[in-house]
DNA sequence: TGCGCTATGTTATAACGTAACAGATGGTCA
DNA sequence: TGACCATCTGTTACGTTATAACATAGCGCA
C-alpha cells in the first residue's frame, strides 16, 4: 500500500510484507503470534480494507478456527494493542496496519462509496490545544470520512 | 465553557447560553427544537461530559419523556444533525456542542479519569495527506483520550 | 509430577443501534 | 369546516457490537 494511498500494487508482496514485519514485532515484544492471532491479521490483509470483527469471526467460522465472539475480540485486540492492527471508531471495525513497526498516531481516509480504508500519517494538530488545556494525550482517533479518487467520478 | 478547557465558569449560565444559541440556530435553520428535543439538549448541558444514549433515555424515562431507544436516538440524532451536539465515536456517546452556531470541525479531548470531555477546534492536518491521496473530505473524527489536569496529579 | 503461565473455548448477557409501522399534532388550503 | 399533508412521537421487534466470567488445553520448568 502506498504511503497515503487507496491502491497496493502488488497485494500478495504487500500481505507477505505485513506478516513478516509482524513477526519481528511480535519476536521484539515478546509476544506470540500463534496460528489464530496470525490467520486474523491475515484475514484483514487480504480484505485490505475495514471489517467488523463478526465478518472476522464469520471468517474464522468457515476455517473451523473459533465461532464464538470472544475469538475474534480478543485475537484483534492483540494485534491492536500491539500495532499490528487498527480500530476505525467511525466504523466500528477493524484494518491491517500499513505500517507495522514503526510506533505512530495514525490517522485514517475512510471512503464511504466503497468501503477502503487508506492510513496515513496522523495529523498532529492536535498538540497545541491539549498543551493549552494541560491535557495529557495517551491515544488520538483521527478518521475522516469523504470519497476516494475512484468513487469521485460517477454520482454516489 | 472556556475554549479548549475542561472547566466552565459558571454552569447555569453556561447552559442559559446553549439553550439560547440553540433555539438561534433552530429559528435559523427552520427547524424545531421541541420539549422533548430541548430537555435532551438540557440533559446534555447539565452532565457536561459525554453521556451513551440509554443513559439520556434512562434520564427521559424518569421524567416520563419516553423510554425506547429510538426517542433518545432520534432527539440526539436531531441535535447533531443541527450542530447543537456531536457524537464522540471512541465512547459511543453525546456531548452537547460547545460552540453551537459555528460551523466546525471539532476536535475532543477526552478524560479517561474523570470522564470529562473538552470540545477544541478541529486539527485540520488532515487537508494535506488527504489532498495527496485526492480524497475528498466530508467529515472528520478527531479525539484524544487522555488525562486533564485534575487528575494528573493523583495516581490513576 | 505438579505448578504457573498463557492461550483458547464456551456460556451468557450487556450495551449500542435501527427498521418499520402506528398514532398524534398542527398547519394549510379548497 | 374538513380533508390533506408533513412532522413528530410512541412502540414493537430485532440486529449489531462487545465483554464478563468461567472452563479447558498446552507448555515450560522447578
Amino acid at each position: 500500500m502506498d504511503a497515503p494511498g487507496f491502491a497496493c500494487g502488488d497485494h500478495a508482496a504487500c500481505i507477505r510484507g505485513a506478516l513478516g514485519a509482524a513477526e519481528a514485532r511480535c519476536a521484539a515484544d515478546g509476544a506470540r503470534l500463534t496460528p489464530l492471532r496470525r490467520r486474523v491479521l491475515e484475514i484483514l490483509l487480504e480484505g485490505h480494507s475495514a471489517m467488523g470483527a463478526y465478518d472476522v469471526l464469520a471468517r474464522l467460522d468457515a476455517e473451523g478456527l473459533g465461532s464464538k465472539p470472544p475469538v475474534a475480540y480478543r485475537a484483534l485486540g492483540f494485534l491492536v494493542d500491539h500495532g499490528l492492527a487498527h480500530r476505525i471508531e467511525r466504523l466500528s471495525a477493524y484494518v491491517a496496519c500499513a505500517r507495522p513497526g514503526t510506533t505512530h498516531a495514525p490517522a485514517f481516509l475512510i471512503c464511504r462509496g466503497c468501503g477502503a480504508v487508506a492510513e496515513t500519517q496522523g495529523a498532529e494538530g492536535l498538540s497545541r490545544p491539549a498543551a493549552e488545556a494541560g491535557f495529557v494525550i495517551e491515544q488520538t482517533v483521527i478518521e475522516a470520512e469523504g470519497l476516494c479518487p475512484a468513487c469521485q467520478g460517477p454520482a454516489a
